[in-house]
DNA sequence: TGCCAGGCCCTCTTTAGGGCCTT
């Protein structure tokens, strides 16, 4: 599977487990580095936004009170990711954050999550730092003029993971970038990127070898 | 009243501490 599905939380806070809620969230699906579709919506899980959060996001208790409940749509989103990987930047937050919400709706995660603010640095380790708006800086993507709303930061990370792949490729002069291989590189040694992504090569050709010699028998 | 995240990563480290990153 090469589809990836990128997504971003807007929440009330950083953590669930302090009762924090998510109040907006995006995913944008790209395959082959093409953006193939999204999903956006905001979500009313009956939370109140504290103010420096809805000054951050420009999302305000009443657009939360306007919008569709949090199970609705945190159904909506299982069915239009389904099994697709995840990339977040800083997946560490999005993933706490999906698991709790879809909890709620007794749904359980199967997909993994890759991270590109572990990749870049892994990546780009000369850079000052490693938010979201800077790499885009950095490395001269695109940017919306609205931050911090979930399907801006979304499309963002989308452009961002499409980048570090092509970079990947471009320095070890593969054809293809895996989700596995960008989960085995976000953990890596930084001083055994090299060896990870051959392991991974030689891996990813076992398997493709194997595949050839069984649909060939 | 005061406190309230947590995983990653670097260094003046590893029997620890503190900054970064997400809202």
């Amino acid at each position: 599977m090469s589809k990836i599905a990128v997504i971003d939380f807007e929440t009330t806070g950083l953590s669930p487990a302090n009762g924090d809620r998510a109040t907006e969230v995006a995913v944008v699906i790209i395959d082959e580095n093409r953006v193939i579709g999204s999903y956006q919506s905001l979500m009313n899980a009956g939370k109140r936004i504290p103010a420096f959060v809805q000054r951050l996001t420009g999302i305000t208790d009443a657009m939360i009170r306007q919008a569709p409940p949090s199970s609705e749509v945190m159904q909506e989103l299982a069915e239009f990711v389904g099994d697709i990987p995840f990339v977040a930047h800083n997946a560490a937050f999005d993933s706490k954050f999906i698991d709790a919400e879809w909890s709620r709706i007794h749904h359980q995660r199967s997909q993994t999550f890759a991270c590109s603010l572990l990749l870049s640095r892994r990546l780009y380790p000369n850079f000052h730092n490693y938010k979201l708006g800077n790499l885009a800086r950095y490395l001269n993507l695109p940017t919306a003029e609205r931050s911090h709303r979930a399907l801006a930061d979304a499309e963002l990370t989308a452009k961002l993971i499409i980048q570090i792949k092509a970079d990947l490729q471009a320095k070890y002069a593969i054809d293809q970038v895996s989700h596995e291989m960008l989960c085995l590189l976000q953990k890596a040694p930084k001083s055994r990127i090299d060896e990870v992504v051959q392991k991974a090569q030689r891996n990813l050709r076992f398997c493709n070898n194997r595949y050839d010699h069984e649909t060939m028998k």
